[in-house]
DNA sequence: CGTATTTGACCTTG
DNA sequence: CAAGGTCAAATACG
């Protein structure tokens, strides 16, 4: 059994492990609160959510694969398939070493490669939301050759997964550090203001990647994977949107409305496992 | 014990 | 065939 789908399984038990928690709950109405059972609600709801996400990932990944198999002449396809990518370079003064920062994003390392006719090492990171929230988000960092106070970073595809994580523990990359000072100079005026030159010395080469940077970090997707818009209708239509119920007219959720998670998790307030809301 | 990193093997591409 | 990219088992870490 493949990764993905040991995960899709697990998240199908837990759902069904709620689902009887809710049932012997409703069995006992003594014992329970309309609150708690609201929460097992939002939790089980949840669950769908999340296996829809990741079966849509793998049936992606099932499609590519027979398309690359029946299709013989597919140059033209791979030319039409090229991944975006941005390039960035960063430069940090040296008083910055050992500070951990991150850029928003949880990564994650899934490898490590000698690059011929460098000195230093290419690092591969993934999202860390890669199998949970099929998020494609790929970046190389590697130490620049000739001054070792620079990275290279090339992001290949942008995040689905919509998260911001600052708050969150890291293990990350110095070069990190340098992203994050990039993502907050974009952010804040007064942080570029306050910055001292040789502090931070940035080069974007591409304009668009600017452009989605800030959006990341304003938490607004406008240019988003159309695989994930579509899973976000479907779970538009998923989560009860009618006021009828009671229950559930607290989290109404429309098909264009960036915040449909925000309701939930302001319904679910602290729920350990939902953290990644 | 669960999660992240390391690293050699394997795959893809030119 | 070489170089770059990814996978996954082993290992480290909190």
């Amino acid at each position: 059994m493949l990764m993905e789908e040991k995960l899709v399984v697990k998240e199908l038990e837990q759902g069904k492990e709620l689902a009887n928690q809710l049932m012997n709950s409703l069995n006992n109405p003594s014992s329970s609160s309309k609150e708690s059972n609201e929460v097992l609600i939002s939790e089980i709801l949840h669950c769908f959510e999340n296996t829809i996400a990741m079966m849509m990932n793998l049936d992606k990944k099932a499609l590519k694969r027979s398309h690359e198999r029946s299709d013989q002449s597919n140059k033209k396809r791979r030319m039409l398939e090229k991944k975006k990518t941005e390039k960035v370079n960063i430069c940090i003064g040296s008083g910055q070493e050992g500070t951990l920062l991150d850029d928003g994003h949880c990564w994650r390392k899934y490898g490590q490669k000698d690059i011929h006719g460098s000195k230093n090492p290419r690092g591969y990171y993934r999202c860390t939301h890669k199998f949970t929230r099929g998020c494609l988000a790929v970046k190389q960092v590697q130490k620049s050759d000739t001054n070792p106070l620079c990275y290279e970073v090339k992001y290949v595809e942008s995040h689905t997964c919509d998260i911001t994580q600052s708050a969150t523990k890291h293990s990350l990359p110095v070069s990190e550090e340098a992203e994050q000072k990039l993502h907050d100079a974009k952010h804040s005026d007064d942080t570029v203001q306050h910055m001292k030159p040789e502090e931070l010395m940035l080069s974007i080469e591409d304009l668009d990647y600017k452009k989605d940077i800030f959006r990341t970090f304003s938490f607004s997707n406008h240019e988003m994977d159309d695989d994930f818009l579509e899973w976000k209708d479907l779970m538009a239509n998923l989560s009860p949107t009618t006021s009828e119920s009671g229950i559930t007219n607290e989290f109404h959720v429309s098909p264009t409305d960036d915040s449909c998670f925000s309701s939930l998790e302001t319904l679910l307030g602290s729920t350990p496992d939902l953290s990644w809301m």
